[in-house]
Order: structure tokens, then C-alpha cells, then sequence
DNA sequence: TTGCTAACTTGACATGGTGTAAACTTGACG
DNA sequence: CGTCAAGTTTACACCATGTCAAGTTAGCAA
């Protein structure tokens, strides 16, 4: 009962993550509304706009995977290698998780301010971890020579992009093993 | 007069070119037909849909800026790594050029299937040039050890994608010659 | 001249999704 | 019993795409 009735807010939020991962990105807000059992009007008392929810998933998803713990321990690494490759694991077990909003959100990105910004938030934070990892490799001598911090964290930044995921494992079949090889590899 | 006055036709796609050029990805058909000073319904005297509006325009692009002749450039030189180089050249002069018209087809991808196919054809031939590429690489023994050909290809196509070279290039304002240099070097 | 046709214009309208507004129901709680 | 919060239903405004029908205009042919 209790895992069936939770809040309202929270039925709303688990019906669009659902309905996002699976159905594409062009789920409406009467199929989320229809999907959490409850008028398409309710959905408006929780969320201001279909921005809104969507970011709100976003952060529920987060909340739900406890993500931030999962980051925290790339953190712990002391080695920039071991770093790296800690950063690597946890961001690329991450993708497929916000796979789904993250593509609705980005369809939006043009149409709406609100879902622009919580989605380059996002990836900054992302690109940051990036240049955490190129500092420490750099205080190590670890970087090619001639390429600067902060090339080597837009560069690394790019490669691990859920625009780069979903070129090779969702269109051109890699595996996620492979591609977390080979982008420790590369990078 | 002649420049002037040339086929309504030819008009309305010039005007969709330069609109996507400088107006983002939202522009509607309204002010397409209002920059070729024409009727909003005349444009669909002469296109289905918008979605066939930008496939138009694309393919207006390629002719006025013979791509083809420029990626038959790269098809001449001898050896792989030299080939690798022009390819990247071409490939990485052809992307801005086409980036505002591809920027609003690949918004449109989720709603519409002809913008899908239309993208993703274009996609398929950029990476039918990196399997060649890779290929070449190949026969002379240049790849690195252990990366098969097709990974190769999939690897160098993903890191040439639009998508990108939007990230490096437009968000985190590396400069074109930047971004061709770094693109060899790591190819 | 008359008349036909192709290209374009004007204006009206259907559709589909988002977001707003208002009035009604219902259950819990003091 | 009253009231407050959370939902429901119904209706509507908005906006872009796309469709339809009737009218205009220039050019060309008989």
C-alpha cells in the first residue's frame, strides 16, 4: 500500500521516468498524467510547466540512484590514473540512467530557457570533474605534451558526452563494456 | 535582376539558408516566406513540409558549395594517414556550413521521420568516409594494435560528429584550426 | 481582343500540444 | 459543522503546422 500510494508528486515523477526511458522523447504530459493516474491538470498543480517536471525528474532520478555518492567515491582516488578511470566508471554508469530525460530535455533545449540551463548546468558540472581529473594528471606529468589543462578537459569532456554514448552504443551497437575500455584507452 | 529575381524556388531556399544560418533552430515557416517575400502558402506551393523545406536546403547548400568536389579531394591521396588528414579537412570545413540547417534537422528528429532518415543518411555517408579511412589505416599496419577497423571508424566518426564539434567549438569556444589540429593529432 | 493557365495571394479553418481559469467534489481534521 | 488541501471536469486561449477554396495577375496563344 504504502509502496503503492506514495505521493502524489512522487507517482508523477516515477511515471515520467518510466514513460521517458521507454517511449522516446515525445511523451505529452496527458500520457505522464495518465500513466501516474490522475488528471493532466494535477500534473500542473506539482509542476509549473513540462520544463519543470522534466528537471524535477532529473533531480528525483539523482535522489532515487544516489548518485552523488557514486561520484563522491571517483573522488577518493589518489592517483590521476586511478582517477580517471574511477571518473570514467561512475560517469558512464551514469549515462543510461538519464538517458531518457536527458533526451527529452535536450529536444527542448531551443523551445525553452528553463531545460537549456539545467542541461548545460549539468554538463558543466560534468565538464568540472573533467578538469579536476586533467589537473591531477598534469601535476603528474601525465598529460601528451603541448595540450593544456584545459584542452585535455574539453577534449575529455566531449568523448564521455551523452551525444558521443549514444552515437556508439545506441547506433552503432557498442557494447557498454566496450565503450568504457575504450574510452579509458583513448583518454 | 537576374540575381534579383531568380526562381521563387531558389529564393525561399536561399532565405531558409541564411534564417538558420543566424536565427537558431526555431524559425517557422512564416518567417521563411516573409524573408523570400513571398506567402507564407507559397512556400507550400513549392515544399510538403517544413520538414522537406530543410532537406531541401541542405541539398541546396551542397550544390552551391560543391561538397562533393571537395570530398572527392580527399579520395586522391596515396597513403592512409594522408588521407586521414583531408578527410578531417574537408569534413571539418563541410560541418559549419551546413551546422544552422542541421541544427534544426536534428530537432526535428523525434517528430518527424523524413528529417530522421534525411540526418541520419548524411551521418551514414561521414561515416562510410571513416571506415574507408580506417581501412587504408589498416592495410598499413597504422592502427593502434588491437582496434579493429570498425571501431576505429566508429571511434573517428564519433569525434568528428556535428554534436562535437557544437561542444568544442560553439560552447567552449575553441577555434576551427584549434579543433582541426586536436582532431588530427588524436585520430 | 478574348480566354486560358501557372504562379501567387488572401483569408478561413482543422489539428495537436501546452498552459490557464473557474467551479465542483471529497476526505481529513479541528 | 466548517474549512482547507488536493483533485476532478470542463472550457478556453495560444501558437505553429498544414489544408482548402476562391480570387488576382501576368503572359501567352488563338
Amino acid at each position: 500500500m504504502s509502496s503503492e500510494n506514495p505521493n502524489t508528486q512522487t507517482r508523477i515523477l516515477d511515471a515520467a521516468w518510466t514513460l521517458l526511458e521507454t517511449g522516446g522523447s515525445k511523451v505529452r504530459m496527458s500520457d505522464i498524467a495518465k500513466a501516474a493516474g490522475v488528471s493532466r491538470q494535477a500534473v500542473y498543480l506539482h509542476f509549473a510547466s513540462r520544463a519543470e517536471l522534466l528537471i524535477a525528474t532529473t533531480r528525483h532520478i539523482d535522489a532515487v540512484k544516489d548518485v552523488d555518492a557514486r561520484l563522491a567515491a571517483s573522488r577518493a582516488a589518489t592517483s590521476g590514473l586511478e582517477r580517471l578511470d574511477h571518473y570514467i566508471d561512475a560517469w558512464c554508469g551514469y549515462i543510461p540512467e538519464i538517458y531518457g530525460v536527458g533526451r527529452a530535455l535536450m529536444a527542448m533545449q531551443d523551445s525553452d530557457e528553463d531545460a537549456r540551463d539545467a542541461w548545460v548546468n549539468r554538463m558543466n558540472a560534468m565538464h568540472h570533474g573533467c578538469v579536476a581529473v586533467a589537473k591531477m594528471l598534469a601535476d603528474e606529468d601525465k598529460l601528451r605534451p603541448g595540450l593544456s589543462v584545459s584542452h585535455a578537459a574539453d577534449l575529455l569532456a566531449m568523448l564521455l558526452s551523452v551525444r558521443g554514448w549514444e552515437d556508439l552504443v545506441t547506433t552503432r551497437g557498442w557494447s557498454q563494456s566496450d565503450y568504457i575500455e575504450e574510452m579509458k584507452t583513448l583518454a
